[in-house]
DNA sequence: GTCGCGATAGAGAACCTTTGCTATACGATG
DNA sequence: CATCGTATAGCAAAGGTTCTCTATCGCGAC
C-alpha cells in the first residue's frame, strides 16, 4: 500500500506538496508538480489512509446509528435514510443493534467514541435507566468534546429530540380517526414502560380519547414488548380480561401485525369483529391480510435528515430542531364497530381450539 | 479527552508502562504500577484512540458489509447475524447498500480500504460487469496487502463463496416440491441476468425440470428486477403470454411477494388457481396471505459464519469453504395444480377490471 | 565479590498525514 | 540596483499508540 511519501519521491517534490495536490486543499501548487503528483498517485494506486487523517483532525467521516435492531424494518428504513444522506459526502455508516439493551448501548458508543465517529445518531428512543444514562451521557459529552455531533430521533433521557415526529399528536390523529368510524371502547397496545417514545403514545392515546369525550378505561391499557411477540400476548391479555373493546389500536406496527396473526389465530376477523390499528407504516403494513390501518412516520426521510443535523452540528451552526409531519393512513383493517364488542363467550372455545 | 500520556504521568509511569497494562499485553508490570496506571485510567475516563491503534496496526477492528440494500430483509438479516458475531471480538459493523450498482460498491469498498478495515463481506452476489470488476479487484488485493479479510456469501466474478449456500440444489428441491404435488407447468421468474445468484438459481430450476424430467418451456422463464414490483411485472409478462402454467417458482421472497399481490389484484387466487414459490424465508414469509412457501436460508447464522471465517482468515488461518443446508418450507401459497392452467382467456377481463 | 540473569521500566522510533512556518526564487517597483 | 511582495516548495512537528531496544535493579551462583 503505497503512502504520501512514495507518491511524493516518485512525482519529485516533498510530501507537504504532494498533500496539498491530493487533499485538494485551497494552496496554490504549479501545474507542473500538481499533474505529476496526481500522475504518481494514479500510478500506484495511492489511496489516502482515514486512519492518519483522523489522527490529526480528531474525526473520522464515519456515522454510528444504535437501533433498537436493524432486522426491524422501521430502524432499516432509517439507517438506510442515514446511509443515503452520509454516501454523499464520504461518510460510512456504522450500525449497532442494541436490542434495547443499555449495557450493550453503552458499549456500541463507548466503540465509537474509541474510534472517533464523527456522529452518533439514535435512531430508537432511550431507556429510563438512570445509571446507565449517566454513564452514557459521559461518553456522550467526551465525543462533543472531540468535536463530535450526537442527534436523537426518538425521545430519549436528556430531552426532546432533535429530528422526530410528534408522536402524540399521531397517536392521537389515529384515535380520532377509529371514534369517527364510530369506536368507543379502543384499546392501547403500548409497548415497554421503559421506553419514552412508548409512554409518548400511551399519552397520545389517553388524549386522544379526553379529545373524544371517552373515559380511559386502563383495563384497555396493555404494557407489551414492542414486537410481534408482545401483539399476540397483548391479544390475549385483552381477550382474557372483562373490559369490552371494538378496535386495538397498537403503539407500532409489529405490536398490529403480531395482534392480526393471533387473531386470525383465534378465529376472530379483524375488521369484521374488531378494528386494529398500527403505527410508523413499515412497508409490509401495505401487503399483510388484511392490509394495516396505520400512521405513517417519514423513516427514510427522518434518516437523511438526522444526518443532515449532524452535519449541520459539524460545521459549527446550532440548527433548530425540526419535527416532521405524520400521516394517518386507512387501510383494510380498520372498519365500523361490529355489533357486539369483545371479548365474546365464544372466544374462550375459539382459543382452546387454536391452542 | 485524556490521551495515553495523561494517564502515565498521572500513574507517574512512562507511557510505555501504562500503555502495557492498558492494552493487556502479557507483559511483567509490577502490581503497584498496574494499580496506579488502572486508578488513573478511571478517574480520567481514559478511552483508547482506535485510530492511533489502527495506524500502527494498519488496520482498525471494523468490518464492512456490502448489501444490496439494508431494507431488504434478506440483508437485515445477515448484517445482525453479523453483528452478532462481531460484537464480541469488540468489531463494529459498516453497512453499505449498494443498490446493486457496481459504481457505488467500489466506492464503498474504497472507503473501507482507505479506513483500514479488518474485514469486507459480500453479502450479496456479485455483478457481471468485467471493467468494474477489474476494479474492484484491485482494491480488494490492496486490502489484503494491508491484512484484511474478504469473504463472499454468494457466488461472484472471482468465484464461489466462501460461506453459502447451495442455491442451485435449493431451487431444485422447490422444483421437486412442487413436481411431487403434481405441477408439471411451473413458471420461473429469475430475477436479473447480470446477477451470479440469479443465475445459479436458474441453474437450479433447470436442472430440478430436468431431474423430474420435465422439459424446459423458454417462455416460461421470465428475467426480472429482484423485488416486489419485479415479481408483479413478472407475472403480468406471463398472464400476457401464451404458455400456460400452474406454478410460478420464484428466485427470491419479494419476487413471490410481488407475483401474490398481483395475483390477487386481478382476481386470481393461490394456491387454488396457481401455486407460488418463494426463495429465502425471509420473515414477512410465514405472515403473508397466503403465507409464502418456499426455501429457507439460514440467513443470521450465514453472517454469523461469514464474520467467523473473516476472523479465521485474520489470524493466518485458511478455513474451508462452507456450503450451509437449506430446507424446503410448504406453506399456504403451494397446493395441486388448478384443473385449468393458465393464462386462461377470462384473465383479459380481470386485469382490466384491477387496472 | 563479581558475573550474569530475570524482572521491570523507560526512551524513542514508527505508523501516515496535515499544516504552520520558513526558505527560495523571481518579477516588479522604487 | 536594492528592496519588497508573491508564488511556490520544503522542513518539521504533532496527533496517540505500540513495540523494540536499552537501562536499571536486585538477587542467586560461582
Amino acid at each position: 500500500m503505497a503512502s504520501i511519501t512514495e507518491v511524493a519521491r516518485l512525482a519529485g517534490v516533498s510530501t507537504a506538496t504532494a498533500s496539498r495536490v491530493l487533499s485538494a486543499a485551497d494552496y496554490a501548487v504549479s501545474a507542473g508538480a500538481r499533474a505529476r503528483v496526481l500522475e504518481a498517485a494514479q500510478r500506484l494506486d495511492y489511496v489516502p489512509n482515514a486512519l492518519a487523517r483522523g489522527l490529526l483532525s480528531s474525526k473520522i467521516p464515519v456515522v454510528g446509528v444504535i437501533v433498537h435492531d436493524i432486522t426491524d424494518p422501521y430502524f432499516a428504513e432509517v439507517v438506510r435514510g442515514v446511509e443515503d444522506a452520509a454516501a454523499g459526502g464520504g461518510y460510512l455508516v456504522i450500525t449497532c443493534s442494541s436490542d434495547r439493551d443499555a449495557e450493550r448501548e453503552i458499549s456500541y458508543v463507548r466503540l465509537l467514541r474509541s474510534m472517533r465517529a464523527a456522529a452518533v445518531i439514535f435512531a430508537g428512543s432511550g431507556l429510563d435507566d438512570p445509571a446507565r444514562n449517566e454513564e452514557l451521557r459521559r461518553h456522550l459529552d467526551a465525543m462533543r468534546g472531540y468535536g463530535a455531533a450526537v442527534v436523537h430521533l426518538s425521545p430519549h433521557a436528556f430531552g426532546e429530540p432533535e429530528v422526530g415526529v410528534d408522536n402524540e399528536a399521531g397517536i392521537a390523529a389515529m384515535i380520532a380517526a377509529l371514534v369517527a368510524l364510530g369506536h368507543r371502547r379502543i384499546a392501547f397496545l403500548a409497548g415497554p414502560t421503559s421506553l419514552y417514545v412508548a409512554r409518548e403514545r400511551l399519552r397520545g392515546y389517553r388524549c386522544g380519547l379526553a379529545e373524544a369525550g371517552i373515559a380511559v378505561d386502563e383495563r384497555l391499557i396493555v404494557a407489551t414488548r414492542f414486537d410481534r411477540a408482545g401483539g399476540a400476548a397483548g391479544v390475549d391479555t385483552l381477550l382474557a380480561g372483562e373490559a369490552p373493546f371494538s378496535a386495538i389500536c397498537c403503539a407500532n406496527d409489529l405490536l398490529a401485525l403480531g395482534a392480526l396473526e393471533r387473531l386470525a389465530a383465534v378465529g376472530i376477523r379483524a375488521p369484521d369483529d374488531v378494528s386494529v390499528a398500527g403505527f410508523d407504516d413499515i412497508a409490509v403494513a401495505a401487503i399483510t391480510a388484511p392490509s394495516l390501518s396505520t400512521v405513517r412516520l417519514p423513516l427514510r426521510e427522518m434518516g437523511r435528515r438526522g444526518f443532515g443535523f449532524a452535519e449541520r452540528l459539524l460545521t459549527g451552526d446550532e440548527p433548530p430542531a425540526e419535527v416532521m409531519a405524520t400521516e394517518v393512513i386507512l387501510r383494510a383493517s380498520t372498519g365500523r364497530p361490529a355489533a357486539r364488542a369483545l371479548p365474546r363467550d365464544e372466544r374462550r372455545t375459539a382459543r382452546k381450539g387454536a391452542a
